[in-house]
DNA sequence: GAGCCGATATTCT
DNA sequence: GAATATCGGCTCC
């Protein structure tokens, strides 16, 4: 499984989509199909790694698999999935998915019951990924996990939220409509 | 739906 | 001091 996110950014990015993501917190189980991503990587001037490592970024230059969890615009946490050999600064940025397990809980700490997890920020918040979850292995015992899916089918898009390399076309958003992480499905997003 | 704006941690100038 | 891998509430179609 994680020689499967040992390639490069753009290539993993879209094997992801279909994966779980779920995160138990006081024996309470919370999940997302991941429905949206988006690669960045060492050479591209709009990665938080392109100046090489810093305190904040050092769990992007880990091992395939490491998470990098980092805080948006001082309020949101967003959650990535490091790529490529450890020492190599790439990652694949998780912007949505669709609400799998624990839909209750999720509207319980987002305060809401619609836009659960359609944007990075409100992934991180519903599945109650912050700070203190950054650098776990996902595939180790732990709050947080990373399970493989079927692939699915996507559609690729130029990025969003940046203003370098806007044009990059690195971000992937699942196509169809989603009845269970075995078959296929999508978009909840724009 | 689109567009504006405020909140605010971390990094860089 | 400015910019940023955002969000939610607001206005105005």
């Amino acid at each position: 499984v994680r020689a499967a996110l040992r390639a490069p950014a753009p290539e993993v990015a879209p094997r992801l989509l279909g994966w779980l993501l779920r995160t138990t917190m006081d024996g309470t189980v919370t999940s997302v199909v991941i429905s949206e991503v988006e690669a960045y990587t060492e050479a591209d001037p709009a990665s938080h790694s392109a100046g090489g490592p810093t305190v904040r970024n050092a769990s992007m230059f880990g091992p395939a698999g490491t998470l990098y969890v980092y805080r948006s615009y001082g309020i949101h946490w967003c959650v990535n999935v490091v790529t490529g050999p450890a020492g190599e600064g790439s990652a694949v940025l998780l912007r949505a998915g669709v609400p799998w397990e624990g839909r209750e809980e999720m509207v319980r700490r987002r305060g809401r019951v619609d836009h659960l997890t359609d944007g990075p920020g409100k992934l991180t918040q519903a599945l109650g990924i912050h700070g203190s979850h950054d650098g776990l292995d996902p595939f180790d015992v732990g709050p947080v996990q990373l399970i493989p899916g079927r692939p699915m089918p996507a559609r690729t898009t130029s990025r969003i939220g940046i203003s370098k390399a806007r044009d990059t076309p690195w971000r992937w958003v699942a196509v169809g409509s989603v009845t269970s992480p075995e078959s296929s499905w999508s978009t909840d997003d724009t």
